[in-house]
DNA sequence: ATTTGTTTTAACTATATGGTTAAATCATGT
DNA sequence: ACATGATTTAACCATATAGTTAAAACAAAT
């Protein structure tokens, strides 16, 4: 018997992602994910009964992941400064090689805020850590007091919102020059950072 | 003869307004906007021809509106400080007023991001007395010197970012409640101008 | 060689959707 | 009363789309 399923499964995964990403769930097409998997209609709907099913799957993976990442920096981190820095780094890292994903995150979830509750149940940010290393540092006059989710909300805001909006960021700002963008985007690690930091602590170190 | 036709043709722009940003380009139905508008199908075709023709429309005059709004905060302001703590303080004010048009704006700019080659020509925005006000001031010692573009990309991001990933700062964060989120909202005025006033300014000043 | 599960082919269904059409109705200004 | 343009009604068209089905072809394990 054929065991090539795993890999149909798998081309079926990384088109329908691709798809989805780029048009949204309203704008792609069965026949097109289909397509893009080199199989037909009828095989994708044999290992995926419908639309939804499909794009909940893929959805809960791209999400989980973009989770994962926040969680596991966290985990890491044993300052605010030292998180700070590895998560402004690699989060924009991270995006620079999927720069439509947030687009598609945040759009999706507005579109159907309900997916949150169920996710949240699955497995959700683990901010106790970031809570506690606030506490810490502002009682050691490490870090002026500020609210942490203003702060988590900022860096966030800081690195997903160039991405997101691109279009208006290079037409409008960068003479619609892909290159300037690119640069744009490669300085904001440590712009970013930077910003951060000369609000956040104190006295301020160089890295 | 009937001229109730301006009033038909702001009930149409009305409806439709609504329906795209809630539902998108692809997820909007035109029976939904003739529905939303209190008219039948053959109307809203006898008035706008195509789909297309409705969407263009309306994402136009949004996006101007959002731009004029950036427009003319900057032609009022004589300082940076000025600058920001106005626009961040009616930015805000404006988009919690239809808080799902940035969601909206940036994702039809993502899908079809030539629409903004067309605007440009229309009308752009205008940085040049940013660029001015800065290059004043950091000479001046006033601000610290840092990049003009980065800087308006940090604005946007701050002031937008909180509306379009409401989902998951609502229901990560802030336990699923909208009232939290409503509080959270209601502090951002005041804690994205310190932000950036305490990263910006030699000698903040408090207002 | 037979079985078993995978994949293709290709036709098909049901429905949704953007858009059209023609005739009828309505409101209003002349 | 008549003309004109706005609006409704309701049927219609063409196409797109999600999803189904049944039979055949295929690949590999037994």
């Amino acid at each position: 018997m054929g065991n090539t399923n795993e890999n149909t499964e798998l081309k079926i995964i990384e088109a329908a992602r691709k798809v989805f990403i780029l048009k949204g769930m309203d704008g792609a097409r069965m026949q097109e994910i289909a397509d893009e998997a080199g199989i037909n209609k009828a095989l994708l709907h044999y290992y995926f009964r419908s639309k939804t099913k499909l794009f909940d799957r893929v959805f809960l993976e791209l999400f989980s992941e973009v989770v994962a990442v926040i969680n596991a920096e966290v985990e890491k981190a044993s300052t605010l400064e030292q998180l700070i820095e590895s998560l402004v780094s690699n989060y924009i890292q991270l995006i620079s090689e999927k720069p439509f994903v947030p687009d598609f995150v945040l759009h999706e979830l507005n579109r159907n805020p309900e997916m949150i509750i169920e996710y949240i149940q699955h497995k959700g940010l683990d901010l106790n850590k970031v809570f506690r290393l606030f506490q810490d540092e502002t009682l050691n006059h490490v870090t002026y007091p500020i609210s942490p989710v203003h702060l988590i909300v900022d860096v966030l805001a800081l690195c997903v919102f160039p991405f997101v909006a691109k279009p208006i960021i290079k037409g409008f700002m960068l003479e619609d020059d892909e290159l300037k963008y690119k640069k744009f985007i490669a300085e904001r690690v440590s712009h970013v950072t930077g910003f951060i930091k000369s609000t956040l602590f104190i006295n301020p170190q160089q890295s």
